[in-house]
DNA sequence: CTGTTAGCGCATTCAG
DNA sequence: CTGAATGCGCTAACAG
């Protein structure tokens, strides 16, 4: 077996021109003359040639690689906030490297670790409950990094995301405008998620002037909607509304109604957090609050990228997020 | 601003060793003598030393990262293989990067390219069509890759997959032993997926039988779904079961028949492909086949890993799936 | 058990 | 516009 790719030393040599000369052509160097180029672009064709990816990051420092550490990528509001990511770092030659923590703190240190050795340039980190050594360890090394998927103006590492707190408190106003006093809330597990604390507090902080909020945790999928549902019922025949802390539990709380034979919003309102694909597509639509996970992973990758390229200084960015009015919450007493 | 990290020489001059015997201790060699070693973990630790990943790179030329290259990730099917990927590989030492070609061979290409500039010793690829250059580049260079989510005895390229054809074929099979004889076949753009087709040759080969099949293509998604099912209805009121070629797809269906106040499976039998994590959680629960995507991911990320550190071949791998029986469709007439 | 010596493949001065 | 020389930080023989 031959060697199993060119050098840039064997592009110099077939070409009688120096590796200088070679780097220039492959870098797009303007100081090189137009037959110069030519004859090397044709050399590094028939060689097959392609710079060495581990020598050009040692020699340039860079290497073009951004680190993601997300909890989870079964929630399809990650999935999409990846391909966001993805997508934009791909349109500025970067590419991604992804950790899945589990939502565990330790695991998201091991996985640091891990993908700085990768190299990995920057880094992407989700919530805002981390261990201290991690940003500590990023800092030191004088990583970029970023949390995304909350807001926290007082912060001492730039976030880019929204503001979990302000939006479950919105959605309950929004649930009490429409006649709604008596609300289950239903959300996942909170040992795991600080987003999933901060819209609990923000739901509390609404519910105060006259409106009873129950809470309910449950696991985040589609069984755990439902199983959810089917305590709200038991417990408390007099709620009028639940909201979902993520569309998916919105979606189990649907298909345990139905089993009931109750209907949404008929007999209960429903409303959910995410504003997935298909949350437009159900019956009756979602009524739910629309999350910003496309635009927070396009935002995030160009700035990473520009602090990269240019040093431009990251921009601690709140997304704002609108409610859109489908047909799954009825307005209970007009006015 | 001093430097940002420490250098292997630095250690060495601090501890007064060599660079070589850093290196063992990094490297867990064994003959290093233990007093040596802890004095030189120490100093690590202290001058918060970490090896350049570069340059081990460029030395052993092993990057310890492998390359995914997706049609997309917004289907919870990829998510759930993406995430068995990146935990196998987790558990091995080495890193996932991602690129997302939705589904355009040329994209794929081009990803392929970038990826490989990165440093990817290894490529994950998804379905069977793919652009001839990109084998060929893999090839030339000895980067090893593997193709996924399809089953092809005869391929050229090692293959870890199922037979779609198989299993769709299996379906209609299955739905006829219902006694269903007039089946509605929903599955997703043609043009996009190989899968999809083969999955359709395969409906078509089980139901030259006396059953009769009728295909509708559409968007692979919820709302897809529930368009396609109303014009099934529009065109075929004699249908009895609709097959779908994605979970996503019977999502919608249940919903637009729901819509039309017809009940599954009461008026008609659905059957899904793919059996994501919601898909028991429905009302009634959906029959559907229980494609292996977790399993797919850790069987191609182990071999690769293997091959890449042992060099075990890669063994084409055939992966069963079989469909779980809830209570989405109905026995006809029986046995 | 530890040190010395070469590279790995490329980018980048500095000359010319 | 081009070439020669040097170094990026680490691993891997080869000595001792």
């Amino acid at each position: 077996m031959t060697r199993k790719v060119g050098r840039i030393r064997d592009v110099a040599t077939e070409t009688g021109l120096s590796t200088a000369t070679i780097s220039r052509v492959m870098n797009g160097a303007e100081n090189v003359s137009p037959k110069t180029r030519a004859r090397v672009l044709e050399a590094c064709q028939r060689l097959d040639y392609f710079p060495n990816p581990a020598a050009k990051a040692l020699s340039t420092a860079k290497s073009k690689t951004i680190a993601a550490i997300i909890p989870t990528i079964e929630h399809s509001i990650y999935a999409k906030y990846i391909a966001a990511i993805e997508q934009t770092l791909a349109k500025r030659g970067y590419s991604i490297v992804l950790a899945i923590s589990n939502a565990d703190e330790e695991s998201e240190l091991e996985a640091a670790h891990k993908l700085l050795g990768m190299g990995a340039q920057a880094f992407i980190l989700s919530g805002a409950a981390h261990r201290p050594e991690l940003s500590d360890m990023f800092i030191r090394r004088g990583v970029p990094f970023v949390f995304t998927s909350v807001w926290n103006a007082v912060n001492s590492a730039p976030t880019i995301g929204y503001d979990n707190f302000e939006f479950a408190s919105r959605a309950v106003t929004y649930l009490s405008e429409k006649g709604h006093s008596q609300i289950a809330v239903l959300h996942g597990p909170l040992s795991e998620s600080d987003r999933t604390r901060a819209r609990c507090d923000g739901a509390r902080s609404a519910g105060s002037e006259g409106i009873c909020l129950r809470f309910f945790e449950t696991t985040l999928d589609v069984t755990g909607g439902r199983s959810a549902i089917n305590r709200v019922l038991q417990e408390r025949r007099d709620i009028t509304a639940v909201l979902c802390f993520s569309d998916v539990l919105a979606l189990g709380v649907y298909f345990g109604l139905s089993s009931e034979g109750l209907t949404v919003p008929g007999d209960i309102s429903v409303m959910g957090f995410d504003n997935l694909d298909w949350s437009a597509a159900v019956v009756p639509g979602l009524t739910t609050i629309d999350l910003p996970a496309g635009q927070m992973g396009e935002h995030v990758a160009a700035q990473l990228v520009a602090h990269l390229e240019t040093g431009t200084p990251i921009m601690p960015t709140k997304l704002d997020a609108s409610i859109v009015e489908r047909g799954s919450v009825k307005t209970i007493r007009p006015g």
